[in-house]
This record gives C-alpha cells, structure tokens and sequence, in this order.
RNA sequence: GGUCGCAUAGCUCAGUCGGUUAGAGCGCUUGCCUCACAUGCAAGAGGUCCGGUGUUCGAAUCACCGUGCGACCACCA
C-alpha cells in the first residue's frame, strides 16, 4: 500500500475509532499470567453504574491508564482491571425513585424479586454506556476479565469473607443506634450522611418536678431541636457536681486568654464573662438540682404522664442552655451512651416505626408522621404552659445522601465487623504461607502504612505523590469503629445467615439437627446470647454444649447459621427454612464487596473453580503457568480520589490482610480533585459538571487526557473554569462570570439575552453543554505533533536504516541525540515519582522547544540536499520514533495512529543500531536514555548559537525588518581561530536559515558602522548592519545599560560583603564572581555602542 | 472543636538542597498566511512571591505570628 499523504490538520473523530478497533481486534490489553517475573497490576476503583462518568472518572482513568501503558512498554505483565459497582444504596434509590416517577409504584407494591429484576436491566444498560466511555477515553483495560460486584466470582468471594469472619467473631449481630433513613428505610453509614444547615427552632421545655420541697424548683427547662423525641425521654440528667465543672472550665478559659491571639480575645473575654455571670445566676439551682438527683426524685414526663427520673451525668453541661438535659437513649447517639452508663435506672424506649412516624410508645400521637407530631406537641405544650420559650436557631441536620431526607438515629438489629483489637489476635491469610497474626482488623491496615511493618511477602503501602494522604488514613482506622455492615435494602449481596430464635427442648432439637452439618467446613453456627454476646456452636460437642451448664432451659437464644457457599444457600438454605430458620433479609454495605475487589476478581478463593461469564479469560493456572491469582496478587497501585481513601482503601488494605495475609497494592496515588473556575467540587447535580464524552467531541480524547495529565501537578485541587457551550449563539460563556436566570441552575446568554439551563431539567428552556477552553491546549499540541510528523514524512520517501556513529554525526544531530537522551530520562523519572506533569511537559518540551523550534529548522538545507538529506532523515525518524512512544502513554491513540504511519514511511530506525519496531506502539519497548549520547559540548554550542540568532532576531524584531528581507551581521571574536569563531562557522547556515543573516562576518577586527545595531550574546559583540535609527537605538541601548547596571551593582554588593565570601559555599561564590566579569564586559561594549553613536 | 493543606504574572499552575536577572501554558501587545502546522512562527510587555517578625552572608523556599481560603474528621440537648 503506498504510503498517504496526512492533511494539513489534524481531526481526531475518525482517528480515535479506528484505533480503537484495532486495538480492540489485536486484543492489546489482554493479561495473562507468563513466565515474566514484573506483573504490573492497577485495579479499577469501580464506578457505580448509577449513571455517567464525569471529569473525575476521566481524571482516574487517564492516570491510570498512563500508569498501565507505561509499564506494558516497559515489557511489564501489565494488568488493569476494570469493572463497576452495584452500588447498593444508591443504585436501588435510583431505579426505586424511577419506578414510583413512571409507573406510580413502590417497591412494595413489585416485591423483591421483581425489583431486583429491574434494577439488573438498569445495571446492563449502564455498565454498558460506562465501558463505552472508558474505551472512548482509551483506557487500556483487559476488557475480557471485567467485573461487576454481583458476579458469580465476587459473590463467592464475599460469602466466605463472612463465613471466616462470622466463624473468627469478628462479624457479630447487636442492636445499636443506627443512621435511619426513613425514606429508604435502611441503616445508612456515617459517611453516607451529609449535614445540611436549615433555619430550624430551640424549644424550651418544662418538666413538672414531682412533688416539690419548699424551697424547691416546681419544674426542670430542658431544650430541644426535636421536641417530638420528649415522647421517648426516659431521665432529664444534670451535673454530678456542677459548680466544679463549671470551675474548671472557667480556669481553662482564663488560660485560654493567656494564650489568644489579638482576634480571638474579644471573643474569649465575652465567654468568660457569660460563664462567670453564669456561675451567679445557675449555680445555686443547679445544686439543688443534683441533690435533688442524688435523692432519687422524679420528673413528670408531659403529655404521656409518665414518671422519669432524674440522674446525675457528665453529659449534662452546667455551662449550656439550662443546665439540664433531657435523655432519649432510642433516638440520640449521646443519650445513648448517657443510657448505657445508667441501664440499671432508666429505660430506653422507642417512638419510631421504620417509615419515620411514630409507634404505640407515642400514646395519643401514635401513627403521626415525626414532623407532624412535632407541631402537634409544641402545641399541647403551649396550652399546657409547659412550653418556656422558642429561640430560632440555625441547626446542622444530616440527611441520608441518597434520599436526600433528614436522617433519624434509631434503634436497631444490625450486623458489624469487629474493627477493634480482640483478644488472642485476628489470624490473617489463615491457612496460607503469608498467615500471620495482628491484634485486630484495623490495626493491621494501620500497620500496613506505617514504618517497620512488612507483609510475609515483604511489602508495604506507601501513599504518592506525598505522605500526608497516610495521615488521613491512620486517623481514621485509628478509631476502630465497628463497621455497620447490614443494610436494609433488597439490591446487594445477602448475608448468608440463617436464624431462628428458640429455646429450651426445642433449640436443643434444633441443635441435634444441625449437628451432621457442623461437621462440614462450608456451615458454622453461633448461639447469640441475651447480652450480646455469642458462641460459636462446635461441631461434635454441639448437643453436649448445650445440655451443659452455659444456659438455663428457659433461656431463649438465637442460633445463627451462616453457609459460605453460594449454591448451598440454595439447597441447605432451603432446609435450614423447613427447620423454622429464616434467612436474613438485609444485604450487605457496598464496601464489603468493593474491599475485596484486588482478589475477588481474580478468583479468590480457588481461581480454578471461579465461575466467571462466558467469553471472559479464565483465571485458573493453565500449561504450568501460575493461575491469575498467584500471578496478579498482591497488585501494584491503587489510583484514586482523595474521598474513598477511608471508605475503600482501607477496607481492601485489611480485607486483603485478613483474607490473603497481603496488602493489595504497594503505591497509592492520590490524584488531584477537579473543581470548576470558582473552586467548587464538580458534580452534575451542582450544574458544573462537565462530561468527558463532550470534551471528546470537541476536542478529542488525546486533547483531553493531555490536559488532564498537565494539570495533575500533586497539588490537592485543580481548578478548570467551565464554560457552557449557548444553544442560541454557539458562544463559549464563562460561568464563574455568567449572570444566572431564574435559578442557580439557569444563566443567560449575553448575546441573545435569553435563558438557558446546565442541569437538564428544565422542560420549558433548552441546555446547554459544558465544556472547558482550557482543552484547546491538548488540542493544539495534537495538531503539532500530526505536522510535525507529517512534515517528516513529506521528507522521507527513501527513508534508509545506516549504522551511524554518533561522533560522525553533524552537530545538530548530537545535539537533538543529547537532548533526546536527557529527555527520557527526566520523563521517566517524574513518572516514577508520580508527577504526570513534569513528565509531560518535559517530553513537549523536548518535542516542541527543541526538536520542531530548532531541530527541524537546522536541518531544512539538509533534507533538500542529496548526500546530506540521508543522514538528517534517518535521525529525525529516530527522535520522532522516541517522542511518540513517550508520548504514548498520555496521548495513546494519535501516537498509535502515526506510529504507523511511520512505519510505513520509514520501517527500519534507528542511530547505532535497528530499534525493535512492533506494529502497534502498545507494545513498543519504552525509550531508554543513552549514556554515549550525552554531549555536554555539542549542548555548548547550540545554546550559543541560538543566543546569536535570538539576538539577530530580537533586533530584526525592534527594528521592524520585513521576515523576507536579509541582513547583514558583522560579529566581533577575540580570535579567528577561537573556538567561538569556529562554531559561528560551522553555524553559519544555520543563522542564514534562522536569522535571515544574507551575508557574515566574523573577526577580530570587525568594523561597527554607523548605521549598526549593536548586539551582545557573552563576550561578542554582534553588529547588524543597515538597520539603525539612531535615537531608537540610544534608547534601546540606554535601556539595557541601565538594566545590566542594576544587576552589576547587587552582584557588586555581594562579593564586597565580607560574610558572604567567607561564610557562603565556594561554589557560589565562585558562580558570582564569574558573572561580575561577563556583565562588566557586556556593559563595556554597550557602552562603547552607546558613545560611537555620538 | 480536632487534623491537614493552600496563597507566586490578568487566568490555571510549576518552582527539588535556601544561592544567577522567580518559570511554563493560556491571555495580552507587535510583526508575519516563511514551501509541516495561523490549532502556527518570531519578538515583547507583565511579579509587593498574601502581610509581618525572626533565623541566615543570603529567604518565594526555613520558623513563628497574622490575614484570607479549602479539605477531612468529630460534635451540635
């Protein structure tokens, strides 16, 4: 096929989909384990298949996929996982939230199985659109493993992590206080919780004392925000010893003041003499009110008439509202606590029912939604007097993130994962090589990032580009919260419990039951006691256990069965239900799955067996090759945001512990946040989202990821103003700057002077599409490399392959072969330090700064001329053959596509020898730096040549001289047999190309005429002739005279300062002293031009 | 309240061990459609390195204080 021409632009929509197929076609990014000993292993942290990916997936995916690339061109076993999330929570509140927009309907009114049916359609349709946009954006994964946390692979995998942990004690069942949403009607985590300020109100509430003393308070004011909750009081608490508290806190505010800045002291002194009136106005009643508290008196709870004590505890703050605090363990984490102090005195009852409206517990406001009950009791409070006040307030409430309403604490049958220290320690990889044993889950993921820990297998994890992401880490496992893993939702992984709650003769029957079955490995058993605690029931002395001493026949237990293999649930799980056993409704967390996802995907725990989808690559060992569980854990580098690193990281980190006895990575790289121009975290529900699939249109995927690549610098955020693309005029608005519509979603174009929306919502006004200038830049760049090679390839119809000694070679070619061989080695250093950036600027630098700027230019003679032309071609198809594989990792799919051209221009390449030249730049070996080539000399001489000609074009320029129009220059040498005579000789076609330098010459003794413009590049003087207006150039000389002199004088003052020459480094001081004599000459000749204009 | 981070050109950001006249890209000004590229080429202007104090021969860089932002965690009767 001959060779074709390329066009004059360059158009990336066709480019980038052919690529793509041949990629796709020659299956480029499949992994399969070999005898290569350096695996590379990225695992995708898996986006939820709730709906499009925007510019943060595109920011991962691109560092990821830079990563990948680069190590399968360096010959690594490169494996990049890809995959999605079911995303539990949010996915089902997504197609729940459809079903009722649609068709009208909860998922009651479907039941379970059908709405699990719908949400795996809404789950096909988006994995879909999302590898779509992934292959869009040229990530390179091995397309035949990825995974969804709901395959068969991951959900065995999920199931024997809670067999092990349930049978270890470290997932155990507890009633607890729990995030309730109420919409959703599911336990949600603490992080799924965002706290949102609403004008809300403080109400003062009075509590009639029972039977007061003389002397005494007839009632107790406690405050609230929720004053619903009174219904659920079960105490009003106040300070043990109030006036000591109150004291001590004085104190510490008087040492506070002692310590504050200017700012803060107003502030400061205010509080301290609030507390200290405070102290003269509360504490007398506060006193009383714990010795009435320590007497054992009661408080008449209103409305239900019920009798509450009052209890002494720290949590009531003698500094804060009344002193008082009413107590509502079922509904208030603190109260809560406050209860678990006191269980032997007060109660704990529960007002609420899972759809947020109250119980039987509630009395007459029994079924009233909590919000309408909340009005209704304000009110019966205030005719009752019983209200003291109501103070507006600005209060933080936390609303579920998915349902987007207010959450309610409740209480709840929850199962957790012990994250504590326990004790005799947690057994990690039990029954491998790596096992080892840690003092609990969290402190082996702690342990996992810090100082002289290793894995078995001699690894650790370390955090990029810096180590303060470590920090965040440790703080947050350093809590060892237990891990709420039970949700209430029908789209998960269901726990594999089984459970029924017996007593007596009959658990006695159950057990006996059992007992065949405990034998097996693949079934465990638990007894939870009353108090919480559980046994695990042994197999073999099951019947003995239980006929013994550990509980009496009257006692009422739950027996708990959990079965670790997904097709036994189906056949045992059915008998365990004949038995009276009833499975566990509730699925789990998200993260359970998604923590295992660096080993469920490949295989664990047996490859061999994994049941994977069809057509996918198998992951058992095949032909005596190691399967890919073996090959590809532990994995190489985890890249992600900073918001997951507690929620995901650390949870693979200790899952990958516990399960394998190895972390699942060795690097994390923490990659930068996109905000919008105004410094807001992009979201599509903010309206600032931009889709990468739209920046892809406009600009081209190469563009994109360049962008991303230069802005990924190791600074936390990076700011990428957006703009909205006007349905009416086409007209890129900025919308840091744009005025807004009717809403904060609508802003109006300037030009047409109508609406338009970003968020799509709006029936009556069309949208617009964001998108960013600042990817213009990537496109640009794009388009210099397709001329540049195009212009390359214009010049090599006989491209020839000729083993080249590099000290033949002109000194250009050293030159550019210097460079070159510095070049790789800066681009691979800042990919090893994880600094995307400087890796690309470095390799643009090299190819735009050096190789198009100069190179290209010194060697146009050459190429038109025969006998030189051979050589020039053979090198510029090397350096070309170089820039693109640096550049493929950034920019894969115009490196691929002219990378073959290339090869069809000029198949053979290279200087000394032939470079290995494969088909496709995928696989091409990754340049290596060239030790011979580094010349420091030919370096020299091309700076200083480039000096000359940017002075003669700095002049040419100051002067107006039409580009077409040549000059003469006369330069000034000390010798004509110098060394810089002879490299102004050898590069004098170089300055007649360049400079548009017609006629020159060089000597000793050149004369300088009056009409000369006088330039100085070191210690030359250069004299361009027939340019000059004399008053201009005074004045251009004035100017550079009175600069230089500026510096002279400081660099003057230094060297005349005693402790600098005495105490500062040689070196330096050596360096100043060097420069002093340059600028002393340089303002010698200056000034010699200044006076000869007379 | 706790922890951490940021502030450098009009904009977005680099700046390594403290050492030359503080850099890049975009934007701006001027001149060029020069036979690869106007998505380009050449030349240029543009800086109180947030403010202050200190350490040092020397500070954008180190320490402390202040100002203004931001992130995460905790809490909020």
């Amino acid at each position: 096929m001959m060779p074709q021409e390329l066009a004059p632009q360059y158009d990336p929509s066709g480019l980038e989909k052919n690529v793509s197929q041949q990629w796709a076609e020659a299956k480029s990014f499949a992994a399969t384990p070999d005898d290569n000993p350096h695996p590379y292993v990225i695992m995708m942290p898996l986006p939820n298949v709730t709906g499009a990916l925007h510019m943060g997936h595109a920011m991962d995916n691109v560092m990821q996929d830079m990563l990948t690339r680069w190590h399968r061109m360096m010959a690594d076993n490169a494996l990049w996982m890809a995959g999605t999330d079911h995303a539990g929570i949010a996915t089902q509140a997504v197609v729940e939230k459809r079903l009722l927009e649609l068709e009208g309907k909860t998922r009651h009114d479907i039941g379970r199985e059908a709405l699990v049916e719908r949400i795996w359609d809404w789950k096909e349709q988006y994995q879909a659109r999302i590898v779509r946009q992934q292959q869009a954006m040229g990530c390179s994964c091995d397309w035949d493993r990825q995974r969804f946390t709901m395959d068969k692979v991951c959900a065995r995998a999920v199931s024997w992590t809670f067999f092990h942990l349930f049978q270890d004690g470290l997932i155990f069942r507890g009633t607890r206080l729990v995030n309730w949403d109420c919409y959703l009607q599911t336990a949600v985590a603490d992080d799924e919780i965002v706290y949102e300020t609403v004008q809300g109100h403080f109400w003062h509430l009075r509590y009639p004392i029972i039977d007061p003393q003389p002397g005494e308070p007839h009632y107790i004011v406690v405050a609230t925000t929720r004053p619903e909750t009174m219904l659920g009081d079960t105490a009003v608490a106040c300070h043990p010893n109030p006036r000591g508290a109150l004291e001590r806190l004085i104190a510490k505010t008087q040492e506070r003041l002692g310590v504050a800045s200017q700012k803060e002291r107003t502030e400061i002194e205010a509080e301290l003499e609030r507390l200290k009136q405070r102290a003269e106005t509360h504490l007398p009643l506060l006193e009383k009110l714990t010795s009435m508290a320590k007497d054992g008196r009661m408080v008449h709870l209103p409305l239900l008439d019920r009798q509450i004590p009052l209890i002494c505890d720290e949590w009531a703050k003698p500094e804060l509202g009344s002193g008082c605090v009413k107590i509502t363990p079922a509904h208030d984490p603190n109260d809560y606590d406050v209860w678990a102090r006191h269980s032997d005195t007060i109660g704990l009852i529960n007002i609420l029912q899972i759809d947020g409206s109250l119980n039987d517990n509630a009395g007459p406001y029994q079924d009233l939604d909590r919000f309408t009950a909340r009005e209704k009791i304000v009110a019966d409070l205030q005719s009752q007097d019983l209200l003291e006040q109501i103070e507006d307030r600005e209060t933080e409430i936390g609303h579920s993130e998915r349902s987007k309403t207010p959450i309610e604490p409740y209480l709840s049958e929850q199962w957790f994962v012990r994250m504590g220290d326990v004790e005799g320690g947690v057994v990690c990889g039990r029954g491998t090589l790596k096992e080892f044993t840690t003092p609990g889950l969290a402190q082996a993921a702690i342990d996992a990032v810090e100082g002289s820990w290793s894995s078995p297998s001699g690894r650790q994890v370390a955090f990029h580009p810096d180590t303060r992401y470590g920090h965040t880490y440790v703080n947050w496992l350093a809590e060892k919260r237990d891990w709420c893993i039970s949700r209430q939702l029908w789209w998960g992984h269901r726990i594999p419990i089984w459970a029924g709650t017996f007593s007596g003769q009959v658990l006695t029957e159950k057990l006996t039951w059992l007992e065949p079955y405990l034998s097996r490995d693949d079934v465990t058993a638990r007894l939870l006691h009353a108090d919480g605690s559980s046994q695990l029931v042994q197999p073999g002395s099951a019947v003995q256990h239980v006929e013994g001493v550990e509980y009496s026949k009257d006692d009422t237990m739950q027996l708990l069965v959990c079965l670790r293999e997904p097709p036994a649930q189906e056949q045992l799980g059915q008998e365990l239900e004949a038995a009276g056993l009833a499975r566990d409704p509730d699925v789990l967390d998200t993260w359970f799955s998604s923590g295992l996802w660096p080993h469920s995907t490949l295989g664990w725990p047996d490859p061999a067996s994994a049941e994977i989808n069809p057509g996918q690559a198998l992951l058992g060992g095949q032909n005596g090759v190691a399967d890919c569980l073996s090959f590809y854990y532990p994995g190489s580098c985890l890249v992600t945001g900073r918001d997951i690193i507690t929620l995901w990281v650390a949870r693979m980190v200790l899952m990958g512990l516990y399960n394998l006895g190895d972390v699942p990575f060795t690097d994390v790289f923490i990659h930068a946040t996109i905000l919008d121009g105004k410094g807001e975290r992009m979201s599509k529900s903010k309206g600032n989202g931009i889709d990468p699939v739209d920046i892809i249109d406009r600009y081209g995927c190469d563009a994109m990821r360049y962008v991303l690549c230069e802005m990924q610098t190791g600074s936390q955020d990076i700011r990428l103003p957006v703009q909205a693309i006007s349905p009416y005029t086409e007209e890129m608005i900025d919308l840091a700057t744009a005025k807004h519509g009717r809403t904060i979603f609508t802003y109006v174009c300037p030009t047409s002077g109508k609406e338009f929306d970003v968020l799509g919502t709006m029936p009556d006004i069309p949208s617009a599409k964001l998108v960013s200038e600042r990817f213009e830049v990537g496109r640009n760049f794009c388009n210099k490399l397709w001329n540049a090679t195009r212009f390359a390839l214009l010049n090599m119809e006989a491209a020839t392959f000729t083993p080249l000694q590099v000290k033949d070679l002109a000194l250009e070619d050293r030159w550019i072969l210097s460079r070159l061989s510095r070049a790789i080695t800066e681009v691979h250093g800042q990919l090893e330090a994880y600094n995307p950036s400087a890796a690309v600027v470095a390799a643009r630098e090299f190819f735009w700064s050096e190789l198009c700027d100069w190179y290209l230019e010194m060697i146009k003679p050459r190429l038109r001329e025969a006998g030189e032309a051979e050589t020039a071609r053979q090198v510029l198809a090397f350096a070309l053959d170089q820039v693109l594989r640096l550049l493929h990792p950034c920019i894969p799919f115009l490196t691929e596509f002219l990378w073959q051209r290339l090869n069809e221009h000029a198949p053979h390449r290279g200087i000394e020898q032939a470079l290995e030249v494969p088909e496709l730049i995928t696989r091409a070996p990754w340049p290596r730096p060239q030790d011979a080539w580094q010349d420091v000399q030919s370096e020299r001489d091309v700076d200083f040549l480039r000096d000359v000609i940017r002075a003669i074009r700095d002049i040419r320029s100051q002067y107006t001289v039409p580009p077409k129009q040549t000059v003469q220059v006369r330069i000034k040498v000390d010798s004509v047999t110098g060394q810089a005579a002879q490299i102004l000789e050898a590069g004098s076609a170089h300055m007649s190309q360049l400079a548009g330098v017609a006629s020159l010459q060089i000597a000793a003794d050149v004369e300088r005429t009056a009409d000369a413009a006088t330039a100085v590049v070191g210690e030359l003087e250069v004299y361009i002739l027939g340019v000059v207006d004399i008053e201009k150039e005074r004045a251009r000389l004035i100017s550079r005279i009175t600069k230089l002199t500026g510096t002279l004088e400081g660099t003057r003052k230094k060297l005349a300062n005693e402790n600098f020459v005495s105490r500062a480094k040689p070196e330096a001081v050596e360096k100043e002293r060097g420069r002093l004599v340059d600028m002393e000459s340089q303002l010698e000749t200056l000034s010699t031009s200044l006076s000869a204009l007379g």
